[in-house]
DNA sequence: CTCGATCCCTAGAACGTTCTAGTCATTTCC
DNA sequence: GGAAATGACTAGAACGTTCTAGGGATCGAG
């Protein structure tokens, strides 16, 4: 390790080893480092140039503890979840141009909600966007109490006053899936769900809804399945022991639809031509060329911009206003995407 | 939002309102807040009580600054890589124990390494451990003059200084690979490789070292692949195309074995009847019942210990003697899982 | 009963920033 | 040519913690 010139042994240089290199006071250094008006041109210039000499680089605690806005969104994720890595993604690019950084928190089978939602706090974030939220309503709203709060595709009812909600139209979703089998003259049409996993009920609904409306009620039909490629393959199994084989199947999520493809293609059960599969979120997997998996698509950049939006909205609006603090939900269009899983029945 | 009395509006409370209301010192507060030792029996649980009627949270910021050590690792890891996120669990679990609290950098096509280390920087952090870093050595030498740098499973040749390795042999596993397949009487193996991901060359290496020492060596055949599903499949296609077909294939991780599965199952070649399939990692996807892939395992938990461990010691050693700053490489042995895509080739 | 020790507690200074309220030139305007 | 306005800069007080020095009690030992 190096010992930079003119910087105390073991620490990492200041404002005021900055400048004190430049020979102008802390203040300024500030100024010309938060590119803050009030500096003349060839100061600035002096002062940046000691900077980079030392390496200089601002202390990120120091100046959310200073400044009573912290400017930082805590977002809490799963681990293991493609959409929610997807949504991260799209979370981290909707944050900095509103001037917002991120902290993470995972959740994972040793790291439960509670104490991600712990750790954002300890870093004094401004608002939570919790991604697919499993904690009671209650805590939300305890939560809701001190901050503003975003829930991304979890539904909530009641409401939860306080707490935003972001989703996608899951119900809608899945009678989408559902109109297109039946236009391509699928009538057995099966669901596999997600048991309770958020947005699991409002697809189930969806399903049923569908059926009703074309006339299929009592050949609606709805398997226990779970939001995991296990669970898809599971279910897809039982079918398989099926006399009449339903024709289609709308799985929970891409995960689980994946698991019913691998179990079929294992049963040597062509798809889409003896039986057609449609997903669910048009995450990555779907898109792979040797899936290519029919899918209803949740639009995730949007959903990230949203939750985004509502938490900054909360955070500007509420500085002025202090509005309606009633929880407000935002629902957006799901949409098709027709790839190669789907078909017509064999026999029309 | 209810306004909890006694602490001011719209502002969390500090270690000042708990003294207030207590009726004691605001150091006191700290110390029974910590669970230092200063503090007599009957007062802590007042302060205790108060600190919970007013929901009083630390902040950790203002902590951290104040506090010369962060206890703070900085993590960077790749948002869709499940090899990442099974470390990224395995970190948190081996930090906490430790006493050191994790921040997490995500690196995702939108968000580049040098972006996520920035941030980490930014935020104080003691160590860096890197998940499959990509960047230059330079960069991490660079890095390394500022604080302990810890590579998991990127092997750097040479050794950059101050940076520790932590990684399996990824050269012994592709043998290990190799030789059960030989075991079981296959001859023709073919190897997808990773190309310039962090450990393809020695798994590469390992693979030809096998090959060699069965005297196979004119049979050795490297396909170019990469670590995605798709990757897998593509060089699985072209594997169709052959006459004598291969019998057995070791990839490069379990994503792109996963995308030879499926390539394979589509043209109706039976797994394991006609080709046997061998992965790398023994991640999640590896372990589904309907996957259930012969692989090899990399000690997920072990390597986040050891990653944690290196950085620890680093913190904690050089703050002593400033000892040997020399890169330090530990390489864990890995291995082989059989599950159910491996066997003899049909004409042994 | 006095001297240390021990225990519980407190005042006040850090930590590295930003913000407020200036100071001192220089320019602008009538 | 004097007041007002602008511009470049600075001193010093925050922010919410932890840490360093103590200050008084209480107690046991001589």
């Amino acid at each position: 390790m190096p010992p930079t010139p003119g910087v105390p042994e073991g620490k990492r240089p200041t404002l005021a080893d900055v400048a004190a290199r430049a020979g102008v006071s802390v203040a300024l250094v500030s100024i010309v480092m938060r590119g803050a008006k009030g500096a003349g041109a060839a100061t600035r210039e002096r002062v940046l140039e000691a900077a980079r000499e030392i390496g200089y680089r601002p202390d990120a605690r120091a100046r959310l503890l200073r400044s009573n806005r912290s400017r930082l969104l805590g977002v809490q994720f799963g681990l293991q979840q493609p959409f929610h890595t997807d949504l991260v993604e799209g979370v981290y690019a909707a944050a900095e141009p509103a001037g917002y950084q991120i902290a993470l928190s995972a959740v994972a089978p040793s790291r439960g909600e509670r104490h991600a939602v712990e750790t954002l706090l300890g870093d004094r974030c401004e608002a939570l966007i919790l991604l697919g939220p499993q904690a009671p309503a209650a805590l939300l709203a305890e939560l809701a109490a001190q901050l503003p709060v975003v829930s991304v595709a979890r539904r909530l009812r009641p409401a939860v006053p306080g707490v935003d909600v972001v989703r996608t139209a899951d119900d809608e979703g899945a009678r989408r899936a559902v109109d297109h089998l039946v236009s391509l003259g699928h009538r057995d049409i099966v669901h596999i769900d997600g048991g309770r996993a958020p947005g699991a009920a409002d697809r189930r609904r969806g399903y049923r809804t569908a059926m009703n409306r074309h006339g299929l009620a009592d050949r609606a039909r709805v398997l226990p399945g779970g939001l995991t490629e296990e669970d898809g393959a599971a279910a897809a199994r039982t079918l398989l022991g099926d006399d009449p084989r339903p024709t289609a199947v709308v799985a929970f999520n891409d995960r689980c639809a994946t698991g019913v493809l691998d179990a079929f293609l294992r049963a040597r059960v062509p798809v889409p031509d003896e039986i057609s599969v449609v997903g669910f979120d048009d995450s990555h997997l779907a898109r792979l060329a040797h899936i290519d998996l029919t899918t209803v698509g949740q639009d995730v950049r949007r959903l990230a911009d949203l939750a985004v939006g509502r938490a900054v909205a909360r955070l500007e609006g509420e500085a002025a206003s202090d509005g309606e603090t009633s929880g407000n939900e935002t629902v957006i269009a799901p949409h098709l995407v027709i790839r190669s899983t789907t078909a017509g029945p064999r026999n029309g």
